[in-house]
RNA sequence: GCGCCUCUAGCUCAACGGCAGAGCAACGGACUCUUAAUCCGCAGGUUUCGGGUUCAAAUCCCGAGGGGCGCACCA
């Protein structure tokens, strides 16, 4: 449903559904001649920078040529008053009747469309810094109406199918979306001038490993192979690792065939990064110090507000291990090690439904994560988790159920996941056999695989390394204080619209 | 996948069993410094789609589709 019908404004389209329709035959008002190119001496934001202290009624005597699309129009007689915007911000333009060419085509000009600019900048007796316009350029027509002037688009079903319009009439969406940008960048040139090297390893796995997600399926024709969309780089970034290179990061997106919510979209972009030499409270320290100095970068701030709630990414963070977390939530003391019965008295104390086949360690997360994640606001490294649910997270060095990883939480969320990489040739492979025994056990639609490759590469020696995966999603919303992926995302997986 | 809510003009919204409307946009016109300019005029609809109940359905019921939220899965 919902295919948007246009209101078509031109009145010689002969069809409104089909923007790209040509002309009715026969009719008048030809398509007016577009540039090939305008040349713009400055951006909207620069002219209002350069000319503040201008004072009404005051000209500078220098002309500009700006671009952009009209905003509002406010023609009026032998004046015309227009709102230019650009990616930079707004300016005012200013035409007359005395000054401007054409100006009778200026002063029809409608919200939306596009136009190239010359003239000088003046400021009006009513106070507006604007471009007094003397000569200007169609640059595009706008053949569809945009949103009301003043409401603009609220419809969340447009703002996420048709995103153009979202941005045009959003300001707040543009703003998300350059604020993602940013952090990207400064993500990279931290990590860069901290010698990490930046790879891209495949998006094609022949074995969806690395996380437990569901996969999507894809075929090669030449190889009559299935291949499936990569859920996590891992394997091969420690690969990577295994070939010498000992600081290593990607920045790329993730495919998972799962439910899509408010935090989740089908594919959504990871950091993943790895150092060698390194555990998981050196990791640990490169999390919080990327986080912290990202915000600091792009907010200008460690405090920010998320939700109406204040919270502060000001290094160090707390530690705080899962057994911890979960008595202070709930009261508790818990461990892998104690006996089932009374971990199935607790479990159904808080009211968790225990499946046949989790041993205790599973128990233990779904505990932690029902009574204590969404009620930490941090943020927190959540460390030492069960063996039983980390196959890729080496052995505790206290003791062989638990392993040395880590969880950064942040206003109830996990924002990545980390841990001293398991480097035994032996226990990885006993741990992705225990995986995929119990994928089957539960009739998983996915047969686990057995990751022969990384096996044989972890056999020519993983030195000691640590690393973490950061969900940039959601360290976007974070910073961007949205509550849905989808804002952060510039067209986000929707369901196709079969009308 | 399950549950609840929702879908009216290009956009934002009324009408909630009794003639389908407004503002903005668009289109035509007026206007010598506007700021969501103002004023006059014109046009715009299979009320998401398909059934049903009723003298009468945008409105109530059933089904389908899109969207939102929650749960499950997952990051």
């Amino acid at each position: 449903m919902s295919t948007w019908n246009p209101g078509s404004r031109c009145t010689a389209c002969a069809s409104s559904t089909n923007a790209t329709s040509t002309r009715e035959p026969g009719m008048s008002e030809p398509e007016p001649d577009i540039p090939y190119r305008f040349e713009r001496s400055h951006e909207a934001s620069a002219v209002v920078e350069a000319w503040s202290s201008l004072g009404p009624g005051e000209e500078s005597g220098v002309t500009v040529g700006v671009a952009g699309r009209l905003m509002l129009t406010r023609p009026q007689g032998r004046f015309a008053f227009a709102e230019l915007r650009d990616n930079s911000g707004s300016i005012q333009l200013f035409g007359g009747r005395a000054w401007t060419a054409d100006f009778e085509a200026f002063s029809k000009l409608s919200l939306g469309d596009w136009i190239g600019a010359r003239g000088e900048v003046v400021r009006t007796r009513r106070g507006e810094l604007s471009v007094k316009v003397s000569q200007w350029e169609l640059l595009a027509v706008a053949r569809r109406n945009f949103g009301d002037k003043w409401r603009g688009v609220s419809d969340v079903e447009m703002r996420y199918r048709q995103r153009e319009v979202d941005l045009w009439a959003n300001e707040r969406s543009r703003q998300l979306l350059q604020l993602r940008s940013r952090v990207v960048q400064r993500m990279r040139e931290r990590l860069w001038s901290q010698g990490f090297v930046e790879v891209e390893t495949p998006l094609l796995h022949p074995v969806a490993g690395g996380a437990t997600a569901r996969p999507f399926v894809t075929h090669h024709n030449a190889f009559d192979s299935d291949f499936f969309l990569r859920i996590a780089p891992e394997l091969y970034l420690k690969r990577l690792v295994v070939g010498g290179f000992d600081k290593v990061f990607e920045i790329g997106r993730m495919f998972r065939n799962e439910g899509v919510s408010p935090r989740h979209n089908p594919e959504f972009t990871m950091l993943e990064l790895y150092q060698a030499y390194a555990d998981y409270r050196d990791t640990m320290t490169v999390f919080e110090e990327l986080v912290a100095g990202l915000a600091q970068d792009v907010l200008g701030t460690t405090q920010l507000s998320y939700g109406g709630r204040e919270l502060d990414l000001a290094t160090p963070w707390r530690r705080a291990t899962m057994t911890e977390l979960v008595a202070d939530a709930t009261g508790y003391t818990l461990h892998v090690r104690m006996p089932r019965p009374d971990l199935l008295r607790i479990a159904g104390e808080v009211g968790l439904e225990v499946e046949e086949g989790w041993g205790a360690g599973k128990i233990l997360l779904e505990i932690y994560e029902k009574t204590t994640e969404t009620a930490l606001w941090g943020p927190v490294f959540v460390t030492d988790y069960p063996a039983e649910v980390s196959p890729l997270a080496r052995r505790h060095r206290d003791g062989p159920e638990l392993v040395e990883r880590y969880e950064p939480v942040v206003a109830g969320r996990e924002l990545g996941n980390g841990f001293s990489e398991l480097i035994d040739p032996d226990d990885q492979r006993a741990r992705f056999e225990e995986q995929a025994a119990k994928a089957r056990a539960g009739d998983e639609e996915e047969s686990a695989v057995i990751d022969e490759d990384y096996l044989r590469a972890l056999e020519y020696g993983l030195p000691p390394t640590s690393g973490f995966g950061l969900g940039v999603d959601r360290l976007v919303m974070l910073f961007g204080d949205v509550a849905n992926i989808r804002e952060v995302i510039a067209f986000p997986t929707l369901r196709p619209d079969r009308g």
